[in-house]
DNA sequence: TACGATACCGAACATATTGTTCAATAAAAT
DNA sequence: ATTTTATTGAACAATATGTTCGGTATCGTA
């Protein structure tokens, strides 16, 4: 991709993150992203159909680098199923959110929470369906695969949630431990 | 309140209703709702100051319902925490969901089912920490009274949503089943 | 380095939506 | 019967959206 075209493309996700961050989605006019970023009009229609496509394509990023750093490329992050002793990727995903390099934090912790769960829980099966059965306790014979992945999967967001609501001074361990003992 | 003023309201509910069950909530125009509702325009906004507020009044009175029909006041529905041998109120409430007699099916089936979530879960967290403990699954002793308390709900919750999404044909009670054996 | 392709700009534009106002009319409450 | 309250429709300003276009800068590449 040319490097214009990149460079924009990350203003406007900055720009656009920055207030998702601070205000409700509807709220937000295209002429602020704008500002923000500092970019023309014509530009940003030439990058994104509309505020829906650009709310799309950012959560399609940031959740494709989470898994990536989680179930990761054998390149950069091949280090989690290697490093069993770390734990489970489970730990291991919640140690990551608290660092928050991604922006993935602020923007579960504001006020459009709502628009991100269903990318977050839809990473989150991803990585249950591919992790190694022994990091997940076994589930119940009476209830369908699906509906196990959907639970296990449901209790981790909603666990992760919590945490960044109520627990702030909590330590992913703790988290862990309370996130394992329901499940 | 005014008869008149009951009647258009309720208008303007179904109406609303009817287009989110359809439709994305920000791509609902004021004027659709007009036309459907048949009622004029300065009369929506003597009724609501925008359409965030009449979202928020809707789901207030719908979730309000829902609640009275459960935890129930004593003269039509205190039947609940009377009738043990009827299951635990959450059996019933899924049996109440499939009846589908306030529109809550609709709604959590569209689109815009992450708009109702929320109110959805206070509801339910409200109704267990009414609830008779024998009811519940005990808590297990390491996690905190409100990360329990919104782990279940958010579990009946997403156990409802499932329901709704893959297991049409499934009777209340084999979802209860699937609920209880997981929590 | 030069050239063709690509991206950006910014301003203007048509269109759509929102929320307000007002005077006239109709229905409710007492 | 009278007063109070709700509804109407139309007109209105203000704001937001998405498109268009000619001109200009930057890129990738030969």
């Amino acid at each position: 991709m040319d490097r214009r075209k990149r460079k924009t493309r990350q203003a406007i996700f900055n720009a656009f993150t920055k207030l998702l961050s601070k205000k409700s989605y509807n709220k937000i006019t295209v002429e602020e992203i704008l500002e923000l970023a500092d970019v023309g009009r014509a530009t940003f229609y030439a990058h994104f159909e509309t505020k829906e496509h650009l709310l799309r394509n950012l959560c399609l990023d940031l959740f494709e680098h989470v898994l990536e750093a989680q179930a990761g490329d054998e390149k950069a992050h091949a280090h989690i199923f290697d490093c069993a002793e770390q734990g489970s990727p489970f730990l291991h995903l919640l140690r990551h959110l608290q660092t928050n390099d991604n922006n993935i934090l602020k923007l579960l912790s504001g006020e459009n929470a709502e628009l991100f769960l269903v990318y977050f829980k839809n990473s989150v099966k991803t990585l249950i369906r591919e992790t190694p059965r022994e990091f997940i306790t076994k589930k119940p014979a009476v209830v369908p695969e699906d509906f196990w992945v959907n639970h296990v999967a449901s209790t981790f967001v909603e666990t992760a949630l919590w945490w960044i609501e109520n627990g702030k001074n909590l330590s992913p361990e703790t988290v862990y431990e309370y996130f394992l003992s329901v499940i």
